[in-house]
DNA sequence: TCGGATACCTACAATCGCTGTAGCTTCAAG
DNA sequence: CTTGAAGCTACAGCGATTGTAGGTATCCGA
């Protein structure tokens, strides 16, 4: 019988954030000590364990709720579960694509800064103007 | 004298948008019309494209809130500019390198499912346990 | 067995960077 | 002068946590 810290310490998880993940019902309601506090077993390690694993390769939590309802039905077919690895694969092949472009302009920025004033500072004047902008950063957010 | 409208329609924006940068204090207040609608002069326009094409660029608001500083004062040394865009450099740099680590997991993830029940799924399982992963993901947050 | 440190509890607010809504007023074109 | 689009304020919501305040339980050493 773990207590919540002891949980989070293992999954390297917040206790906040187990307990809004109890919340929003992606882990279950576990049982009680006498005084009132969460008792987990190894199955809600495992099941924080699998949420935490997805999340860190970039799965929303929406997804993982549908990973967590296949894997609990083992008898199904594996389409979907693949499914969704496979548009998570795409969704992080273009961040990336993203992120190069991001880097590609962002070196330009710093490589053509030669430390005079600000007045003349590239960095500035490449934000200033976006025309001389290589990349089409067309919708990035982060 | 341009609208709101005009001025989110310039640039990129949304409406909303522009009120909040003007509520959190990164665009100043502007004059309005006899009705009390905004009304915005090529400044303004500079400037919120200035913030548009940084926030492009990944900068955070207080980034780019010390960027305008800078470029509000040019006889300054560019050196802080120039940090500013470096440090952005180096975390998109990171960014990318954790992106192609997930990459690789999910690309091995997917490769292997070959399409028989969730009993065998190797999606499934990868996400269950961790310790057949390659990746380093300390801290990841999509 | 007691005392105190530590961990836990609930409930709620804040973070970041917007975006959407409701209910009203102003503007510009016809 | 009318009408419809665009503007206004104020506030709530998103996703995925994280932090806070004020109180209770548990555990370990003395």
């Amino acid at each position: 019988m773990l207590s919540i810290g002891t949980l989070a310490r293992e999954t390297g998880t917040k206790v906040q954030t187990i307990r809004y993940y109890e919340q929003i019902g992606l882990m279950p309601e576990p049982d009680r000590s006498e005084g009132g506090q969460r008792r987990y077993g190894r199955d809600e390690l495992d099941r924080l364990a699998f949420i935490r694993h997805a999340r860190q390769l970039g799965f929303h939590l929406d997804a993982i709720r549908e990973l967590l309802n296949l894997a609990d039905h083992p008898d199904q077919s594996c389409a979907a579960a693949d499914s969704i690895a496979q548009r998570q694969l795409r969704q992080v092949e273009q961040r990336i694509a993203r992120l190069e472009a991001l880097r590609t302009e962002l070196k330009r920025m710093v490589h053509d800064c030669e430390g005079g004033t600000l007045a003349d500072c590239r960095v500035i004047e490449v934000l200033r103007d976006h025309s001389e902008c290589l990349t089409d950063h067309t919708h990035i957010g982060a």
